[in-house]
DNA sequence: TTGCTTGCTGACCGATGGTCAACAACCGTA
DNA sequence: TACGGTTGTTGACCATCGGTCAGCAAGCAA
């Protein structure tokens, strides 16, 4: 008797093999370094049942950051009995300490933004969302422009900061935490929207 | 007799036509939504033809970039008598109006629908280049990380700020300036790393 | 008109994303 | 232990992509 040819499992079982894979492989190698051929070979099955699980490439790989999404929600969701700032503290603790522990797949993510489509949509939404929470603690009614495009921005320069963060490592999580905050408050300032009382810290 | 099956033009020409055409494409066009092919076509010409001028498509793609790379250069380098302050404020100014006249490009280059690594490569170089021009304004020896973080993370707020502006065009670029430079400011606070006396602003 | 330089092309290649009809692993049943 | 059905799985195929090559022909010089 010959050995099976394959081996067959449950669809549940076998997606989440496959997105657990994906997500390894897509945060090792760019997007269009990795063909779906590959993916099949690397996961020791074939092509079309990749395409059997997921509709597309691109879905696949959305799905892959999707599940990176859901932690990183989870993960830095700050508790709401908290005063507002130590909530943002809070939650950027959680931040730096999720890119700690996935400094290659942070790069991967952040160098990605300028290319793949999906990583674009991912980083924006979130940015999106962030800000509307942070202002929404600072201004409940409507932000004003100037104090909307500096919370906004400043998302993007703790990225930024992020970046320069893994790529050099030469300063502590807590004085990046600082200089985070810090900044918020001076582009908050520049806005001419200074936060309630920053009560020390 | 039949008339000429193509047009042949000089080799320095066709160079300059392929650039501004393809510029073009690219701007409207994402980098992989655009086939070596269909670009041909829409140039009006063969595929081969391309490929003689320009060895891969990626190679293709960077020296329309560069192009615009070398505008942007050309056009806020400040005057280098000004006190550092004003000179960055002058390169701010000149920065921001080109933006307001290419608002679109300017998008779609920060939203990398335009690219693949070669955006990327382009934007990190930028960014490294001028993050070194700051810090050697302000630190003429070595910058402590924490003003090299800080200033990195800088221009990621800048293009933030930015990309907000072109979205809500709810700001007058002054209130935009003001807000970049104000945000610097403040986050070199941040960073312990106080400049020179912000002589009046 | 001829000849020659060289700008230019049709036809081709391997690999990629994606599809389809058919095969076979494995569970339920007798 | 044999068998039949469900469905997880596959080899073979397609159009298109980036990229290559041998050869054609536009247009200047004689």
């Amino acid at each position: 008797m010959a050995p099976p040819a394959y081996r067959r499992l449950q669809a549940e079982d076998r997606r989440r093999q496959l997105l657990e894979r994906g997500a390894e492989l897509f945060a090792r190698n760019s997007y269009d370094e990795l063909s779906m051929g590959e993916i099949a070979r690397q996961v020791g099955i074939s092509k079309p049942l990749l395409y059997h699980y997921f509709p597309s490439k691109r879905e696949f790989f959305q799905a892959t950051l999707s599940q990176a999404a859901s932690e990183l929600q989870a993960r830095t969701e700050p508790d709401p009995e908290l005063p507002p700032l130590d909530q943002l503290r809070q939650s950027l603790e959680a931040f730096l300490e999720l890119i700690d522990e996935n400094e290659l797949a942070y790069r991967k993510l952040m160098q990605g933004v300028n290319g793949v489509a999906e990583v674009r949509d991912l980083v924006e939404d979130v940015r999106t969302r962030t800000a509307a929470r942070i202002l929404e603690g600072l201004f409940p009614d409507e932000a004003p422009p100037k104090a909307r495009a500096a919370v906004y921005g400043w998302l993007w320069f703790m990225d930024g900061a992020c970046l320069d963060w893994v790529d050099n490592r030469d300063l502590s999580r807590e004085e990046l935490r600082d200089l985070l905050l810090g900044t918020l408050l001076g582009a908050l300032t520049a806005a001419d929207a200074v936060p309630l009382e920053a009560d020390a810290g």
